[in-house]
DNA sequence: AAAAATATTTAGATTTGTCTAAAAATATTT
DNA sequence: AAATATTTTTAGACAAATCTAAATATTTTT
């Protein structure tokens, strides 16, 4: 099945917008894609002909499972390159975006897969957000990046970044596991490393970049 | 100045045909791009009332320096990417062109430029092309990839495909420099390596992934 | 230098994705 | 439940990039 960029477009905003209500409207698609409704209705009749969607017209719309699989791909891709710009092209994290909606259109699948790969197989991205592996499988907790926890907030540590051996090293010498619980002390404006609180050890420091590289949840 | 995927397909077109005859058939790029005479007449006035290309109907046409300038971007783009599979992401240099196809279109002038970067700054692509600097500035030599010289054939090496550290430490042990001269004596099929007599010295060995790093001009 | 062959351009149609304006359906208010 | 407001769809138009068929230029052959 080839898609359009446009089409991938629509596929991907349909995907984010039914998280939240299940069903998505015509002016909310409208809104969230930067078109007018009529456009969108056409948009949404072609793809439903090619079965990505279900669609009743003045009903709303969701994905097929068709539909679901194709907006997952276009996810993983997404969140890969936002990782490769991150972590590799020494991209700020908040610059990521608009480039990695130019490159999630890029069709190579094996292109996708040695990205992965090269990136260490990693399950979330830059923003916290899961990276969906190559079978659309995607882990549904919602983690949030260290960098952005506020101080004081109590978290224990559930997911890394990557797998880099770099990354693995510095980890175990910090002593810091999946598990860990810790607790934000002091932001540092200068550099953006943190200080923090393991539970059961001492304060220790993070610099920006191991701290984008940690997952917690909250508790 | 803003170009779709089309138009830059016509100006790297346009770019490589005019290397040979200095001036461009509306046939012949036809017949590059896969398209129809009477398509590509439409677009050339387009890109013609855009100011990047010197067109006189009947009479073939050319880039402007505006249009060079655009070409010499995309070419640069397109070759740091064929970089980027074959050395970061293990791909084959003959099964890369396809990707960097796609690859080449996404405008973030920032991406190319930490790209370059994180490649090292290579001068050469995996097929011996000469990359464009950011400021358009190509080397005009061609030269052959060590990969692609035929047995008994003499050559001097005058550039590496990076300038990655790895590489760089494999060739000091080696003893290899800019101006060595070599002879191949063996290729083997069954891992591509090489063996060569280098002059003044003895006989060695050249895995595939280093005879790839390797550009050579026959003497 | 005509005639024939080839190359190029023009004219008009098609597809994709968008738009505006108007009509129809649904939802909300009175 | 009627009137009003909102949402959605339909109808018709437009720009980009392509196509086919026909007309026009240029080049080659005789």
């Amino acid at each position: 099945m080839h898609l359009s960029i446009s089409e991938e477009n629509y596929i991907k905003a349909i995907f984010h917008l039914q998280e939240a209500d299940g069903t998505v409207s015509t002016n909310q698609l409208a809104a969230n894609i930067h078109t007018k409704p009529a456009s969108v209705t056409d948009m949404l009749k072609k793809l439903t002909a090619k079965r990505l969607l279900l669609y009743k017209p003045y009903q709303g719309v969701r994905l097929s499972s068709e539909g679901r699989k194709l907006a997952l791909e276009i996810v993983r891709k997404h969140r890969l390159w936002e990782s490769f710009l991150v972590d590799k092209l020494q991209f700020g994290w908040d610059e990521v975006h608009e480039v990695a909606e130019e490159l999630e259109h890029i069709s190579s699948k094996k292109l996708v897969d040695k990205l992965d790969q090269f990136l260490g197989n990693p399950k979330f991205d830059p923003h916290g957000d899961p990276i969906p592996d190559s079978n659309g499988v995607m882990h549904a907790i919602r983690q949030v990046n260290l960098l952005d926890l506020k101080p004081h907030t109590k978290a224990e540590v559930c997911s890394v970044g990557s797998q880099s051996p770099e990354l693995l090293e510095l980890l175990k010498h910090k002593q810091i596991l999946i598990g860990t619980r810790l607790e934000v002390q002091h932001k540092f404006e200068f550099d953006h490393s943190l200080e923090i609180q393991v539970e059961g050890k001492g304060k220790i420091n993070i610099s920006q970049q191991l701290a984008q590289a940690l997952f917690v949840k909250i508790i």
